[in-house]
DNA sequence: ATTTTTTGGTTTAATAATGAAACCGTCAAC
DNA sequence: GTTGACGGTTTCATTATTAAACCAAAAAAT
């Protein structure tokens, strides 16, 4: 190997969030995050994650600003980890990705969580529209290259 | 180690999800593959993977229904990896993921790519929002854990 | 028809990432 | 002031990823 390569310098957005929260652990922490964990113990009880690299891990986030490190609101000296306002925009990949699995891996009748307004209990919905309203599928889209200039 | 664990039992969907499409090169390949790449020698090339690795993942992502080997449409003898209707249900989280770079990960002033509506070329929306059709944030919601009956 | 090239891999050996377990300093509770 | 929990760090073993060499089959060129 030579060191991972990374695509901080890709020009598709897309690869650029993979770069940051791409591999194995990054966005189950981000999760448990949203569902309200804080303290390194919860996120390494909860994952079954080793130590050393949920460390890591953590760091990462907190240096890529998708989490902080807050003093523990109870007072104390220790500390916890929150989503930024930036972690929070990591919601729609969250939905996204819950839906797909809803969708596609679980059998008919198997239960799972969902995810519901906390006003209503109803589950919220999420969807890609055009600028008009309309609903907009892979194959009715582009993605436009950037043309380098010379 | 021993043998990376598997999220497969875990009530949470976006836990299956990332079991499936979590590590760190199939969303690549997936996002590719929207954007129109078929080919063994093209995955290789873009994504700069190797090859045996490239391999593995391409035989995943078929075995779990995102991608399915098609004769090529050039009527040779030769395959090509199409995206399934369950893998054209992961555009969301492409948008999703696209989305946050492109609000988080670009400098101000740089060009990235762009996901437009083809017949328009207005770029697309994807938003969360409640039965209602308000728009919906994460505090706004809740995950409701399934109870497991003894 | 024969040679050459491209495609789509497989194999092998080296390196990097991950994991489990042991260890450790600090803080909080008792 | 001792004990235990918390939040790590260190070490070592194992697994995953890589680059590079290799290879058979199909396509293209001659």
């Amino acid at each position: 190997m030579v060191a991972r390569k990374s695509l901080k310098g890709d020009y598709c957005p897309s690869a650029r969030s993979l770069d940051v929260i791409g591999d194995w652990w990054s966005l189950l922490i981000v999760r448990n995050a949203f569902d309200g964990l804080t303290r390194f113990g919860e996120f390494q009880k909860s994952l079954g994650i080793a130590k050393n690299i949920l460390t890591e891990r953590l760091r990462t986030l907190v240096a890529s600003g998708i989490l902080e490190l807050v003093p523990t609101s109870e007072g104390g000296s220790r500390m916890e980890y929150r989503l930024t306002a930036m972690g929070k925009d990591l919601f729609p990949v969250m939905v996204a990705l819950r839906q797909f699995g809803e969708r596609h891996l679980f059998a008919p009748a198997e239960e799972h969580s969902m995810l519901v307004d906390r006003a209503t209990g109803q589950p919220v919905q999420l969807d890609i529209r055009a600028q008009d309203g309309r609903p907009i599928g892979p194959d009715e889209t582009v993605i436009l290259k950037v043309t380098e200039e010379k």
